[in-house]
DNA sequence: AACATTAATTATCATATGTAAAGTACTTTC
DNA sequence: GAAAGTACTTTACATATGATAATTAATGTT
């Protein structure tokens, strides 16, 4: 699941992959449990197996969702594991999940010495900057009314399982900001 | 100069940098004229040595500025150089500039055989990766005069180079309520 | 220098979103 | 199963931003 993953960005062999393998771990963590709470230095790359998850902070004791993540994808607080300096933000999970988690530091320590690992890396980590650009885009100038439906298009079952607060704070907008914006039908 | 860049992410020896320089070009370009215009795929990093630039594209006739670049900054159209598709957006200098132009083609060939210029990519995109979330952070939970007085203090000497149209599109707001922010000093 | 064009400001009005408070529905806990 | 807590909606009002148009300032062209 992990390797087809992977394998989908750059095809990598049994010993590169095993190579990984090695400084992973599954974690089991239950509903609205975090997985990495606020103030961490991220070390360490998630991988979401089972259930949901959300990076989030507070700016005033507002809880704000900067991102969801499902199945299938990979969570990393890109600006705390490239500079190194503590996060203060948190990763929740919204659902018991199973989650996969690479050691951040030794995976890096792999890459002098397999560079078809680096190479993956650098793959997944060129599209996650695509996809923030994406992101910048919609916030950039496009209406609340526009994101709330080009997310739901992006994840139609998004509703079913994330409260509707966390995704107003998502769009930047508040909760009742939102509702109005359903209730338009 | 290019090479100082570099080396501030990931010391390259000099056979690496003459590698890499083997497939630069430099170009002069006058302010107001494309670097790169709408619609054509982007298959080249540029490094800015002298002058600005930003990248744009419209949206139903409105011209949007998404990013500003200056000098010894690297500016490159990520959701076309990963994903291989034309992009919306063009690149146009804002003042006249100098601009060198690296073939990026040929620089993702030189990888297998060149890994520490590999690794120095990777940590130019993740340093871009950074980047990206910091802006996603100041649109999506800053107010409109946040954003611009937080532009001010990134790049005092914005107001100097570029017009505030640009600024305001950048903001994501109309230039008519930039000049009210403005005016409320 | 005169003219034309573009950029920026200001004013007015319309609209979208924020804030606060109250009500309803759903969950959780004991 | 009652009580308490949480999530969501609705209403009323305040504020910020958008749209349009008119004016002034700045820039470019001949």
């Amino acid at each position: 699941m992990l390797r087809a993953l992977f394998n989908s960005f750059h095809k990598v062999s049994d010993e590169d992959y095993q190579a990984i393998e090695q400084f992973t771990a599954t974690l089991h963590i239950k509903k609205n449990h975090d997985l990495q709470p606020i103030g961490h230095t991220c070390k360490t790359i998630y991988f979401i197996k089972k259930g949901c998850a959300r990076i989030y902070y507070f700016k005033e004791d507002i809880n704000i969702t900067e991102s969801f993540s499902f199945e299938n994808n990979i969570v990393v607080r890109y600006e705390s594991l490239f500079t190194g300096r503590p996060s203060k933000k948190g990763i929740q999970l919204l659902e018991d999940g199973e989650i996969i988690a690479i050691n951040a530091a030794k995976l890096f320590e792999l890459f002098p010495t397999h560079p078809a690992i680096e190479t993956l890396f650098r793959k997944i980590f060129q599209h996650c900057l695509v996809e923030q650009v994406n992101r910048i885009e919609s916030l950039q100038f496009h209406t609340a009314e526009e994101r709330y439906k080009d997310l739901l298009q992006l994840s139609p079952n998004i509703l079913q399982r994330v409260p509707l607060k966390h995704i107003a704070s998502y769009l930047g907008i508040t909760p009742v900001s939102l509702s109005r914006i359903r209730a338009q039908h």
